[in-house]
DNA sequence: CTACTTTTAGTATCTGGTATTAACATGACA
DNA sequence: TGTCATGTTAATACCAGATACTAAAAGTAG
């Protein structure tokens, strides 16, 4: 049987062109056939039986996904959705708790996904063109478990003019639950920096 | 000049029109035509003037955005390429800071991902099968920027028995400079999880 | 009525495909 | 050797959602 043989190429092909499409959506049958020295029709029934749709399809589902996530702000910057925010009080993100954030035996969040939507609520919610943590101070006061939802509320405690340190005080829930509490420092510049934006702007300018 | 007058249903239109396309990017052409009761001409007229683009340039954006920041999260097991690693000793830890880890505006790297290298390695240099982030005091020494290789350095200073905290201190540097340093309280399970010093990259849960 | 803006219409063209049908190549196997 | 199966390429028609361009019609202000 040197279908084996004769078959593999084929199978070699359609599993690069899967890891192909994989790395990077964006390409083209075009730029596949190119890639592989094969003939566009095959591009395409490849693409067929390994069930990849067409670079329109792929782009489109990827800008549904991004935009279930972000619909509420245009915050792209920030780890969770950002469901409020008051530019130098108060703002609110929430974030599901996936597969990729937890230990894979125990099932319980790593500590810094916990904190990357912690740590980037509260530089959010200050309104400076630069906005750096400084210090932070951390408790992680029970473990998340997959799938739980990460409600962070952050509180711009004192904002000491511009110029200098704000402290904002982050405080995680899950339900009623506090998980997890932070107190940071955050370093601002000088100006003001939101104007677009969406939602939130209109006052600055 | 009644011009105003006359121009505003324009005006009008066309902020509405804006509006609708960022409610929902996801809008064709003529599903517009329909809303706005104009024809599909003046649709076009309108987005051109706005600088609007076509709904597959849009989705393309979206999907790249959102692609860039799948990317930005490496939600991996450790952050940083561990090189060298002494159970309930200390570690080592290198990360290089690359685009998708700064701010783009100031190429200064966000302090989560500082904070996931020593937070990741504090947690590997701990050996037990469940090692969890108690709390953490962070300093964030000065700003790290872009290609900048950290140098996560983590030290066991109390272990305090099985079944209980320890203490981790870690300190990350570029060069010779102190950039961040942490101290970190873990959780850890009662038994032992690791032999020896097998390879490093190994789950730490 | 005239000049100007705004809107609509129509046509050609483009990209990145789908769907379908058919020809051709290659090896397997009896 | 002929024939069947698999794999590859080709060719054609068609589609969505546009762009680019030209031109005509409608509205409106002076």
């Amino acid at each position: 049987m040197v279908r084996a043989i004769e078959r593999q190429p084929k199978r070699q092909r359609q599993q690069q062109l899967a890891q192909a499409i994989e790395d990077n959506p964006f390409l083209t049958d075009e730029e596949l056939t190119r890639m592989f020295k094969v003939s566009i029709q095959t591009i395409r029934l490849d693409r067929m039986e390994l069930g990849i749709p067409e670079l329109r399809e792929r782009m489109k589902l990827m800008a549904e996904r991004s935009y279930d996530q972000v619909r509420s702000l245009p915050l792209d910057e920030v780890i969770g959705e950002v469901i409020d925010l008051q530019l130098d009080k108060s703002g609110i993100s929430i974030f599901e708790i996936k597969e990729e954030h937890v230990f894979s035996r125990t099932k319980i969040a790593r500590g810094h996904h916990i904190f990357s939507q912690a740590n980037s609520l509260a530089v959010a919610v200050i309104n400076d063109e630069i906005a750096l943590t400084a210090s932070a101070d951390l408790r992680f006061i029970r473990p998340v478990k997959l799938h739980e939802k990460c409600i962070a509320k952050a509180y711009v405690r004192s904002s000491s003019g511009k110029n200098g340190k704000a402290k904002v005080e982050v405080i995680t829930y899950v339900g009623e639950e506090i998980v997890f509490r932070g107190n940071f420092v955050i370093y601002r510049s000088a100006k003001e920096a939101r104007v677009g934006g969406g939602k939130l702007h209109e006052d600055s300018d």
